[in-house]
DNA sequence: TTGAAAGCGCTAACAC
DNA sequence: GTGTTAGCGCTTTCAA
């Protein structure tokens, strides 16, 4: 037997076609006696809405679209994760984009989702093409950009600033007693770019910034990568005595290599991380890392793109971090 | 200015509308002359197809649908970025959906997605309901279950004996030395259930089973859980000299709390992971574990349901698992 | 509050 | 190889 249509329905409920769709749509425009035949013709057929019919009559589809550079990365599932919980039980549904940190594949890949137009884009980061902005504009469904912050959003924006998050965390190692502090960094998208430009302000605002205590990689971020940096940059700045770290994989594997060639850890080598991912916490010693809100970002993105009640009266949500300072930046 | 549609780009080429499907959908069907004004058309009026329409014109979607218990669990992004992978640059998307380890959540948003028909269905395990199943049958699409095996699948099914690789690890634990081993498990799903059944097989085999060798939850697995559950297992099970975990993220949270508990790993206790989540072979020492093939099961499941010609001739793909011995278990 | 008619953009089926 | 016609299942618009 063929799927039931909305004609189905309505022959069953002894109504029309269009009844059905309003019965199930907006149910305050039909009569309560009607709406309860229509609830029980549909229950009885097992009706299914047909939503490609239905987005090819009112041109809009009740899908948010987000553009992430990536699955893998932890920090991303956060995010995702955010955004599932908060459109869980609403009548949208998630279409997932993975540009894989290329502005051109995200241009490509939006294109195609943006027709036909959905209910509303969540978009990674503020380096989209001049194409891909236009094409937003000219959408005019609301757009959210994630995870950085600036004053001049394409529409709307929640992330928070990474220049201050890292400048924070590198004045944490200062203030810790550290002299010598490097950096260690891996997949140099714009955010990370950012952080190490926090960080190299802190440490020129304290003395002299050399060009030695920095290494880094546009290779994606994991765990073995923490030990190769650390390494590079030991051998090419060998007083150092604390490092940052661009992401938390990265300080887990600094601080793996240091139990490995007996580096004290806070004693001999300091380590911060960032974006506090579960693992920092656990580890012995525990590491310092920045505490970003990423879950958060996730749910008020959602919030804000469906229009919510939950969601910020302001455009531009710049939201907060916190140093969560740990044993391995803890001297004695 | 409204998107253009089939028609415009017809009148722009100076051909009718289907030849201009024709000519993007099934090339060989058109004469060299027409497909290169097409083309030209195509590009000047910055054409985009629109998916809603071809669904329900042709009654079938080009997305490839994945069901997945949760997305924040890394042995889940290890099979999606399988399934990108394969899928990228096919004429396939993916459609996500999210069963929070519910069969009948599962079941509720499995029936959505299959309206209209899409062109597969990759789903996690065994456990689907019978009204799953009966859809998923009627549905007259490829399927693909994965991660576990079966000789029975609905349709197809590419996965490992997770008894089968649980029992082999315990046993290379028993034949390392240790007589007292015990097991941790968080997320017991039905996998997990089989991952216990195997512990349980190679240590009944080699001797006696005891009931307080085994500290289980079901909250999702962490790696904080990991020493919690330890503390639990020690305490009703003090003779314990070794422990299988479940996953990963417990047998590295077993590690850590070693560490702070000075217990001397693998001397005083041995410990094996499940999954080789990456971090295991970087940790100090390095640990045990049965590395799954995940990402080859996403690529393989992506392969099947699309037909590709990389795909296995079987339906049912048995893959295999190793044990990565490492550190954790190398007694002197 | 309910219904009839028209049409969204595309493709299947059939002609030429 | 190319075009014509009809219709996918729904929503919009307008009328009753």
């Amino acid at each position: 037997m063929p799927k039931p249509t909305l004609v189905d329905v309505g022959r069953e409920a002894g109504v029309s076609a269009i009844t059905v769709s309003r019965a199930l749509r907006s149910p305050e425009k039909v009569s309560e006696a009607l709406r309860a035949k229509v609830e029980i013709a549909v229950k009885k057929l097992g009706y299914v809405p047909n939503q490609s019919a239905s987005t090819l009559a009112s041109n809009k589809s009740s899908s948010i679209v987000v553009m992430v550079p990536s699955i893998s990365n932890n920090v991303f599932t956060d995010v995702l994760g955010g955004i599932s919980d908060a459109l869980h039980g609403s009548r949208f549904n998630m279409q997932i984009g993975y540009t894989n940190y290329d502005s051109q594949e995200e241009e490509r890949i939006l294109r195609s989702f943006l027709n036909p137009t959905p209910s509303g884009v969540i978009i990674s980061g503020l380096e989209q093409t001049d194409e891909t902005r236009q094409m937003l504009e000219n959408a005019g469904v609301p757009v959210v950009q994630i995870m950085d912050i600036s004053p001049k959003p394409i529409d709307m924006i929640v992330g928070f600033s990474h220049d201050q998050a890292a400048e924070t965390a590198t004045q944490h190692l200062i203030d810790s007693g550290y002299k010598n502090i490097g950096f260690i960094g891996a997949q140099m998208d714009p955010r990370s770019l950012k952080r190490l430009a926090g960080f190299k302000k802190a440490i020129s605002d304290n003395g002299e910034l050399r060009e030695q205590c920095i290494a880094v990689t546009n290779k994606p971020s994991n765990v073995r990568l923490g030990a190769t940096l650390l390494d590079k940059l030991t051998s090419q700045f060998p007083e150092c005595d604390a490092v940052f770290c661009n992401n938390d994989d990265l300080s887990v594997g600094v601080l793996f290599e240091c139990q490995r060639r007996g580096i004290k850890v806070p004693d001999e080598l300091g380590i911060c991380g960032f974006n506090d991912l579960g693992i920092s916490s656990e580890t012995v010693p525990s590491i310092t890392s920045v505490t970003t809100p990423l879950r958060e970002i996730g749910r008020l993105a959602a919030a804000m793109v469906i229009g919510e009640e939950g969601a910020p009266s302001t455009p531009i949500v710049d939201l907060s971090y916190t140093i969560s300072a740990r044993e391995s930046t803890k001297r004695v």
